[in-house]
Order: C-alpha cells, then structure tokens, then sequence
DNA sequence: TAAACATATGAACATTTATTCATATGAAAG
DNA sequence: CTTTCATATGAATAAATGTTCATATGTTTA
C-alpha cells in the first residue's frame, strides 16, 4: 500500500450509516473536545474521591483542620492507612498540611473540593 | 483477660494527647458523620467518574444524546470497552440509553452528573 | 431466512490500588 | 541522649479494575 492511498484512508469518513443525522454534531463537538491531558486530570481528580476511605478523610477535613490522629479516631481506620491516604490527597493537592510539633494538621486545600463534595453527596441522595 | 476488662476497654477513652484542643470538635462531627453506606455510594459516584474513558463518554454525552459508534468515532476507544464502560455507567444510572432501531442512544440521567463534571474541569484549570 | 450491521457480554490477562505489617523518621520531654 | 509519642514509608499481598479477543444477541434489509 503506497504512502498515498494510506493518507486517503486516514482522510475518509469512516461513519457508521446508523449516525447519519449525528454526523454534523460529531463534528462540533470533535473540534472542542478537551485534550487527553485535559482529561486525564479531570479523572485522576475524581479518582481521589473514588475511595472510601479517602472520601472520609476529607469528609472530616471539611469540618475543619485536623491532625493525624484525629482522623484516625474518627473514621475506625489504620494510622497506617490513613497516612498513606493523605500523601496520595496531598499529591493531589486535595490537602495541604502543617507540623505543629509532634503534630501533622491537615486541612482542605482549596473550596472546589468542599464544592465537589457537596455535589456529590446531594447526588446521591435522590 | 475476663469480659468485664474488655468491656472497660472499649469504654475508655484512647484520644492521643496530641489532639487536646480538637477533642470537643470531634465528638461532634463524630456525631454527624455520614453514615458508612453514604460514603461508600459517594466513594462509588465519584469512582465512577475516576476513569479516563468514562469521563470522556460523560463529556462526550453532556454535548448531546448519542449512538453508541457515534462515541466510539468520537473518542479513540475500541467498541467493546465503549460498550463495557456504558454498561457500568448505566448501572450507576449517570446515563441512560434508549433502543432506536439498531442503534442505543445514550444520553446523560441527570443534571448533576454534568454540574459535577463541570465543577471537576472548573478545578483542575487553576 | 440469510446476510449485514450495531451493540453486548464472558473470559482471560495485565495493571492498578488499598491495606497490613514492620520499621524508619522526626519532634518533644524527661 | 534516651525514651516516648506522632507520623511516614517500603515491601508484600490480596482484591479490584480496564482492556482485548472472540463471540453472542438483537435488529434491519435483501
């Protein structure tokens, strides 16, 4: 198969006949589609939130800042645990914290978070 | 160790000094959390949108109702994994789908889905 | 009814992920 | 400086998840 006839087939519409009336629309929304990267993100973000336990932590986080073992009490979950969930949250940035002595405090680190929560949590209550 | 000691156990109160100041705030969140079914079903919301291919079938469908090769042209993901992803996005009903001759045409369940999804691509652009 | 098309699904496989256990780090108190 | 308390982390393990491949189902058209 020569270069040419390659490029004709990348070319070609390859539309299944059912679209049909789609076809236009397709070709909107393809032009403003968000990036892979874009994407990618967005559900690494939600990914974060995709856990029980990490969903708690901030659940508990947006009543206020708090230290490791707070929320250790709190939720019935390993210290183990819970720390390596909150350097996955932090990397995320999803957390921010700060040693106070002995202490690590861990807080919210910006609105969005409390906002998606929130979505969230009326979502599923319907 | 006898029943009675294990009892006592349970009783006492095992807050780590650390927390001092923070433990009347816990006491009542403790008393407000959610309960676990409500942040397993969140944690399940919110996985349901952590998957890249999924985000992009959800975005794809906030645009406008659509057959399922329709979101395969759109996105470059095989028809089977399409398929596969719209089965569990349906299960947790964040889409619907009608039959429409040999095609199904799917469509976003509810506005909260997209809210929710707006308010993730609002966060992670900053 | 046979062929063609659109979609769905089961099984297998590879990858990711969350927890546990043991132990390390780091800070404060004695 | 040693002990104690608070937190972090690496390795191992088990479980969950997403894709692929092959094939099944269901619908229309010839």
């Amino acid at each position: 198969m020569s270069e040419k006839e390659v490029e004709q087939e990348e070319v070609k519409t390859e539309h299944s006949e059912c679209g049909g009336k789609y076809v236009e629309m397709i070709k909107k929304i393809d032009n403003n589609m968000p990036c892979e990267e874009e994407f990618y993100d967005l559900s690494e973000l939600f990914k974060m939130l995709g856990d029980s336990t990490r969903v708690k932590i901030l659940y508990a986080l947006s009543q206020g800042e708090m230290c490791v073992c707070d929320i250790v009490e709190l939720l019935d979950v390993t210290q183990s645990a819970v720390s390596h969930q909150l350097r996955l949250l932090k990397q995320a940035r999803l957390v921010k914290y700060r040693r106070s002595g002995k202490s690590a405090i861990y807080s919210i680190s910006d609105d969005h978070v409390y906002t998606i929560l929130s979505m969230g949590m009326e979502h599923i209550s319907e």
